[in-house]
RNA sequence: GUGGGCGUAGUUCAGUGGCAGAACGCCUGACUGUGGCUCAGGAGGUCGCGGGUUCGAUACCCGUCGCCCACCCCA
């Protein structure tokens, strides 16, 4: 007997048939709206050169690369060459430098693919996770955030979600009201820390944060006065506050102002709430940055935002770019717990089991079975001569809704014995049209 | 990384310093061609792991690992 633990590593899961068919329920979703918006399919490695990764995320997020050590006799050194992907967004950055002259001026792309974060795990975060990005690369017009945000959107209403908010900020109006509050650039960090607590905490909470991270009270009282937002507070009105404070002209609002006019044309209309607290880690962030959060929750469904100078990063040269990740497993959570799934994806894995009812029906049952699957139907063959009541039980226990029963009466007479386990009914049928008279049945 | 809670049958959980329990599930039979309902019987446990206290520990103490919740961060 093996000791090896048989449970997979913390915060990674295995997949057991009912939970595949309820995340490739929901990935089938976000592929389709996805694609409706013209977003092309990309796919790239699971692991990626090292240097590719690292100073791309930010302090922390550079601590969570799983780093993969060199192989061979380098192994005893330590040192990595290569990580595991930490986001798909680095990764699309990197293959629109390595293929800028084979990729259209303005490219939409779509990755549904799995990252991995060297993080704790906790409810709804885990070490292995989906995302489901778009981006749309080339352009800095303000119709793509609101593109982004619209699909992001629909794909949401499309699951079944409702009454979800898009929290929207700038970078540029996060430093401006840090800038117009006095603090001071070398403190800009510790305040976003403490304001992004604000939704949590509240005001209180977050002036005693200031208190205990050193940032001057005369400062951290004007940040709690432009930074706070009333719950039901409209966009219109929070834009008009900023202005007022950072000035009429001021180019990240009006850039706000633009995604939130263009954004009320699409399936985000009424969604979208501004947020001057909302900072986001990732540090590649260069204008708009979003995020969709749900109460059943602590973390958020997806963020995103614009990211103009990340490809220049590989490339040399400036690339603008703006995307939207979802998280696969987050949606998942909350779909589960609110009962959003719908009872199709939970059902059974066969439209019918042949029984088998002794060795020398076993050529027949095969036989059966395969004119069934040529109707389209999905067969399982019971493997064993068992008892029949064993057989049927064990269908009952996996939902199959019809039982083909092939004794030695029927087989005489070139006939089948159909069962419907949901109702008890059974009706000996010709063989031939034991297919349509279960298709009739199935709804 | 910080704080708190929980680890007992396949599952959900009781329990007590002195023989290891229930419900559900599973298996067998009543019912040699029929699942669900009923009845009778049965299997299944290193009480997470290691150490300590004790005549005796599943229980009390320490450590450790795992899981859950909150914080931090994020998808």
């Amino acid at each position: 007997m093996s000791s090896t633990s048989t449970k997979p590593p913390a915060g990674t899961r295995d997949f057991l048939p009912d939970e595949v068919r309820r995340r490739e329920h929901v990935i089938r979703i976000v592929r389709q709206v996805y694609e409706r918006y013209g977003f092309e399919p990309l796919e790239t490695p699971a692991f990626e050169n090292i240097e590719t990764l690292l100073g791309k995320y930010g302090e922390e997020g550079n601590r969570l690369i799983f780093k993969i050590l060199k192989r061979g006799e380098h192994e005893t050194s330590g040192e990595a060459d290569l990580a595991l992907r930490y986001d798909l967004t680095v990764p699309l950055a990197r293959v629109v430098a390595q293929y800028q002259n084979e990729l259209p001026r303005f490219w939409k792309r779509y990755q549904i693919q799995p990252v991995w974060r060297a993080d704790r795990p906790a409810r709804g975060r885990f070490r292995e996770f989906y995302q489901c990005d778009i981006d749309a690369i080339g352009s800095t017009s303000p119709a793509v955030e609101a593109d982004v945000i619209g699909a992001v959107c629909d794909v949401l209403g499309q699951l079944g979600f409702e009454g979800f908010s898009l929290r929207l900020n700038h970078r540029l109006v996060l430093s401006g009201l840090l800038d117009a509050a006095g603090v001071p650039p070398p403190q800009h960090s510790e305040a976003l820390v403490a304001l992004d607590k604000l939704d949590k905490i509240s005001a209180g909470g977050v002036r005693a944060e200031f208190v205990t991270r050193g940032i001057d009270g005369a400062a951290a009282e004007r940040c709690l006065a432009s930074f706070e937002v009333g719950q039901a507070e409209r966009p219109d009105d929070t834009l008009r506050r900023l202005r007022s404070a950072l000035g009429e002209q001021d180019a990240a609002v009006g850039n706000l102002q633009s995604i939130v006019t263009l954004a009320a044309h699409t399936a985000a209309a009424g969604r979208i709430r501004i947020d001057p607290s909302l900072a986001r880690g990732l540090s590649y962030y260069t204008g708009a940055i979003m995020e969709i959060a749900v109460p059943d929750l602590a973390g958020s469904l997806g963020g995103g935002g614009r990211y103009d100078n990340l490809v220049g990063m590989f490339l040399g040269r400036d690339v603008p770019a703006c995307g939207f990740s979802l998280g696969l497993e987050r949606i998942i959570v909350v779909m589960t717990e609110r009962g959003m799934f719908p009872a199709k994806v939970g059902g059974a894995a066969v439209d019918v089991m042949v029984t088998m009812w002794n060795e020398d029906s076993r050529a027949e049952g095969l036989a059966l079975a395969a004119e069934l699957r040529r109707d389209g139907l999905r067969v399982d063959l019971y493997p064993e001569a068992d008892k029949l009541g064993k057989q049927l039980k064990y269908a009952a226990g996996r939902s199959t809704p019809f039982v083909a029963i092939l004794g030695d009466d029927e087989r005489a007479k070139g006939m089948v014995s159909i069962k419907d386990m949901r109702s008890g009914d059974q009706h000996t049928v010709a063989r031939g049209e034991a297919a349509e008279h279960i298709r009739s049945r199935r709804q």
